[in-house]
RNA sequence: GCCCGGGUGGUGAAAUGGUAGACACGAGGGACUUAAAAUCCCUUGACCUUACCGGUCGUACGGGUUCGAGUCCCGUCUCGGGCACCA
């Protein structure tokens, strides 16, 4: 019987739904095991091949976890506020709920149609106001809440209070903005209520802060530094300018060193893990001041990580734009200094950077002293010092520092070593850590170890320096000037922001009657008729900051989750999803999670154990070659002039570089005649030539390219055409018309002979492009193609070339997984995309190829049935039978824990070749091979367990066991080696003894030939493995 | 500049330090067919040699460790991603 996805999914997708089959319970007697994908935005444009592509590795783990009786939570859901349906309604007017809405009924098609085993019943969306009650409500519990650095946890702020109210806060350990005064309790009790609420907004863990922000006035908005690239806003291009604004803040920075610690406790790719301690960016060292010589109200300040090189502080080095900078600078060096101030301001940054190896910069005149030793240290701007960060000033030390080395040797500046282990400071800088201190005073002969802390103790008595932690990482950003997101549930009551209580949630997203903001610049909200609230939304990362949760208990209206499903599910087992979330959306989660960890709201520190980062599904465009009239100079050249030169005579060939001496595209010496060629629309040109042809007493031929055009495949009907014109009389002949054809496309196969410049490329929708080759009659209904003629190569083909881009729809490479769907059944797709290499590689779409994957389930499908009668043996089936089945399911089995998908489907592919070539039809070996198929091909499963007789789902078959014995051989084929290089097989048998196996490899006369009589050095012998005789 | 990954046939790729290129695609040849589709069989890293047998070279490049290296170590080149002079 003919394998037919088109009859069969549908019906077991319509099965499955109907008897709830993907849906789960928070309980039961089997182990609970979590697979979360990151979610989707919907946008309008739908699902495209790349984005199913973590989906399917997830859902074949799931159903592989619930074979192996697991109780599987796998659920799906949308971040369904965002910046994309609000542009469009700024567009059209229409309410970008009623778009979201629209977008998800169509991915929730398009999702439905792959099979996957999400359990619908449990689906979140950000925007519902259901869902977005409890972000707001977590939003409240960080407005009241402090980090208390003591407890190293958040605490309510009435526990702050308190004690402020009791003692001050001078005793308060505990995160705050670094302008907090100190205050006694009789200063705090002697405050009004508004002043000791702008007083508490130094603490809460979310306050509103004056932030410099990127200002996009054309968008209305406030872009996150991701959003912004080359000072222009990502989505539009609109210009961006730093804007101090109010903006509600997330004070991060007080998790920064539980984020970083976190990190060693968690099971996810290195890249993200890195990416995120780069974020946080925690430098360990000390800040230490260096006085001015002659100036005794100013002083340096660093901050340094090697605070131990500071006995080889050879200079400073301040940022040229440092105010500073002008009060040092002698009388002597100012022209100097200035003339480099100048010239550096007038470099960008991409230029400082690229010319790193080169050191420029300018003494001051003025001098520092070290106070480690004492020394008179010259100060010096340059511009490898940036002002943004730290104080703008390093401490430079050449022997330990390649930046600080160089500009020493091009100044020619004292490189002090410091360490007895530093190697090759004439050449270059030795960052070593190792050895002993030279030239140190106080840390001479300590190791590295022993000196820092002796030297930061030094500096901190001594009242000049102290330990110091810094941090990369800046509080986040809260607020969005948008109206397509949460509402801020707080209020403003003489400029003191107060939260809303919990039984007025949610705050619902009010309407408004346009989504711009308004004259005055105020956000969208600020259009809502009696909206007293907020006029700021919540970013898209806050919806997604703790919907892991929500999926436990979904429908709650009393928490936003129940202890019972966190105690139940406790935290992800397994979350996949895209690299591009690495800090935006995988960072700030970790962030609410300790949070409300530290609230005992959630049972983990964590809230995924482990994270695999599904690669990039690319683009592959296809291009088509459109020519322009050089093109059919070249032509008639290569095609149709030099085949026949003999017949036509001597030739003289025009163009661009020869247009002063030969006005004509060819000139034949044969009976005068000259041939131009051009498009029939050019009369002037036309007319023009003729006119120039006649007082030259020449002929004139004129070929329209309409006409080659359309006989551009038949070189010979454009020769008998030149044929004619030498032959005749007439000083004027050209090709006639009508012509309908506009334009010539080249196959890719023969450009090779033309040059680039006599065509012009272009994107052609992939979708009518198969292994590169046009369907010419689909591509002749697209209006690029009316009115076209193809130059196809000798076979008839249009061929076109490729390349790897983004997939986008104006790159005209979009692949829409319905049509694979419909063309090649859901399962197909699902293995083909597997079967395509990796999941966390990036590769580009490419359905070449999937004809294999196609004939792989038409061969499994076959073994199950003669003719068109589903026939099952239940005989026993024989040891090479259980052989390969063994062997199918240990590489499966191993491979799918270890996410190596694409290799599965090569086992299945090769168990199939394996056990039709065996002929086999029986029930024992192929009945647990539909189990193994089910994770991969769940409808082919359904349909051939139900065959097989079952009445149940397969989806809750067990998955089957390995037995080690089945796959034991008697024999095995040993490899040969000479000197590491095969020479030779040999079957001998598995339990054969080293000496033995040895002597059977001498024997060979393949071997002998290579010994040439000489006994062996040394004879490696690897059981089950190879023997290697080194000679 | 720094950090993290990669670099294997025409293509996607496979390979716990142990027979490099499994499994597929594409290509070529053949069978079946009125024909096409579908299906099946054979060949397919490069080169040399050949009737058969066989040989040389091959996992970006150069070294090293090892009986044995795609795999481990050092250096170089190169592509991709991240960070942006983070002191």
């Amino acid at each position: 019987m003919e394998y037919r996805p088109g009859d069969i999914e549908p019906k077991w997708r319509k099965w499955w739904k109907e008897n709830h089959v993907y849906q789960v319970k928070n309980q039961g007697d089997k182990p609970k095991y979590y697979v979360l994908d990151m979610f989707p935005y919907p946008s309008g444009a739908g699902l495209h091949v790349g984005h199913p592509l973590g989906y399917i590795a997830s859902d074949i783990l799931s159903r592989f976890k619930r074979l192996q009786g697991f109780n599987v939570l796998h659920p799906m859901g949308y971040d369904s506020f965002g910046l994309p349906a609000e542009q469009y309604a700024i567009q059209t007017g229409q309410h970008p709920a009623i778009t979201t809405e629209q977008n998800i009924a169509r991915y929730r098609e398009q999702l439905e149609n792959i099979g996957f085993s999400f359990d619908w019943s449990r689906e979140v969306r950000t925007s519902n106001p259901e869902y977005y009650k409890w972000t707001q409500w977590i939003f409240i519990q960080l407005f009241n809440h402090y980090y208390d650095l003591e407890a190293d946890k958040a605490m309510p702020i009435s526990t702050l209070t308190a004690r402020i109210a009791q003692s001050g806060n001078a005793t308060v350990r505990a995160v705050c903005d670094d302008d907090t005064p100190v205050i006694s309790a009789a200063e705090w009790n002697g405050m009004s209520e508004k002043e000791q609420q702008l007083f508490l907004l130094k603490y809460r863990i979310t306050f509103p802060g004056e932030e410099f922000v990127n200002w996009c006035p054309a968008l209305g908005s406030v872009l996150s530094n991701d959003e912004v690239k080359d000072g222009v806003s990502e989505r539009g291009g609109h210009p961006v300018e730093r804007k101090l604004m109010k903006q509600w803040v997330m004070r991060i920075t007080a998790y920064a060193d539980r984020l970083l610690e976190g990190l060693n406790t968690i099971d996810w790719s290195d890249s993200i893990k890195e990416q995120q301690r780069n974020w946080i960016g925690k430098s360990v060292g000390a800040s230490v001041k260096f006085s001015v010589e002659g100036f005794d109200n100013q002083s340096i300040e660093v901050f340094t990580t090697r605070v131990d090189t500071i006995y080889g502080v050879s200079l400073m080095v301040l940022a040229p734009e440092l105010d500073l900078v002008k009060v040092l600078t002698t009388d002597a060096q100012r022209n100097a200094v200035e003339g480099y101030i100048k010239w550096s301001a007038g470099r960008s940054e991409i230029e400082r950077m690229a010319d790193s190896k080169k050191a420029t910069g300018v003494f001051t005149g003025a001098y520092a002293i070290n106070p480690a030793n004492g020394a008179r240290v010259p100060i010096w701007i340059a511009d490898y010092v940036l002002a943004g960060y730290g104080t703008g000033a390093v401490m430079a030390v050449p022997s330990g520092d390649q930046r600080d080395w160089n500009f020493a040797q091009e100044f020619n500046l004292p490189v002090i070593p410091i360490l007895d282990s530093q190697q090759g400071l004439d050449t270059a800088a030795d960052p070593t850590k190792e050895g002993h201190y030279i030239n140190s005073g106080l840390i001479n002969g300590m190791t590295y170890a022993e000196a820092v802390p002796t030297l930061i103790q030094w500096l901190e008595k001594e009242g000049i320096g102290r330990g110091k932690t810094q941090y990369k990482l800046r509080n986040a950003v809260f607020s969005r000037q948008r109206y397509w997101g949460e509402p801020v549930p707080a209020r403003w009551v003489d400029d003191v922001p107060y939260v809303l209580e919990e039984k007025d949630l949610p705050l619902v997203l009010p309407a408004v009657d346009k989504y711009l903001p308004t004259e005055s610049g105020e956000p969208p909200l600020a259009r809502a008729v009696g909206w007293d609230y907020e006029l700021s939304t919540m970013p898209g990362w806050a919806g997604s900051s703790w919907y892991f949760y929500r999926y436990m208990d979904p429908k709650n209206d009393q928490a936003f989750c129940s202890r019972e499903a966190m105690d139940y599910w406790q935290q992800v087992d397994f979350y996949i999803g895209g690299s591009e979330h690495a800090v935006g959306h995988l960072l700030y989660s970790r962030f609410w999670n300790h949070f409300l960890h530290d609230l005992g709201l959630v049972p983990n520190r964590e809230f995924a154990k482990k994270l695999v980062n599904q690669g990039m599904i690319q683009g592959r465009s296809n291009f088509v070659y459109r020519a322009k009239e050089r093109f059919f100079e070249e032509y008639l050249m290569i095609k149709v002039l030099k085949p026949c030169l003999d017949e036509f005579g001597p030739i003289m060939i025009g163009g661009a570089e020869f247009e002063e001496e030969i006005k004509y595209d060819f000139a034949f010496e044969t009976n005068n005649l000259v041939i131009e060629v051009t498009s029939s629309k050019q009369l002037d040109k036309i007319e023009r030539i003729r006119t120039a042809a006649l007082s030259d007493g020449k002929r004139l031929l004129v070929l329209h390219t309409e006409w080659l055009t359309q006989h551009i495949n038949e070189p010979t009907v454009v020769a008998e055409k030149i044929r004619q014109a030498l032959g005749g009389k007439e000083d004027f002949s050209a090709t006639e018309g009508p012509f309908r054809i506009e334009h010539l496309f080249v196959s890719h196969s023969l450009m090779y002979k033309y040059s680039p410049d006599a065509v012009t490329k272009l994107h052609v929708d992939v979708n009518i492009v198969d292994n590169d080759v046009l369907d010419l009659d689909k591509a002749r209904k697209l209006p690029m193609f009316a009115n076209a003629n193809f130059k196809v190569d000798a076979e008839g083909k249009y061929t076109c070339s490729w390349e790897v881009e983004k997939m986008s729809k104006s790159k005209f490479n979009v692949v829409n997984p319905d049509d694979v769907v419909a063309e090649y059944g859901a399962d197909c797709f699902r293995m083909f995309e597997m079967f395509l290499g990796p999941i966390t590689d990036a590769k580009p779409w490419n359905t070449k190829g999937i004809t294999g994957v196609s004939g792989f389930l038409r061969k499994f499908w076959s073994m199950f049935f003669e003719g068109e009668q589903f026939s099952i043996s239940d005989a026993e089936p024989t040891r090479d039978e259980l052989r390969v089945l063994h062997h199918c399911i240990k590489k499966v089995t191993d491979d799918i824990e270890r996410m190596s998908m694409n290799t599965c489907v090569s086992h299945f592919m090769i168990a199939t070749n394996d056990l039709r070539s065996l002929k086999c039809n029986k029930r024992a070996v192929l009945e647990p091979l539909v189990i193994m198929l089910t994770p991969f091909g769940p409808h082919m499963a359904e349909e051939l367990w139900h065959q097989l007789g079952h009445t149940d789902s397969v989806c809750d078959a067990a998955w089957p066991a390995f037995d080690e014995a089945l796959i034991k051989t008697d024999t095995k084929e040993y490899p040969i080696q000479i000197n590491g290089k095969l020479r030779a097989t040999i079957e001998l048998p598995t339990d054969i003894s080293a000496a033995d196996a040895e002597a059977a490899a001498l024997a060979l006369d393949q071997v002998q030939k290579w010994l040439e009589g000489q006994a062996p050095k040394k004879v490696v012998f690897v059981p089950g493995r190879m023997i290697n005789i080194v000679i």
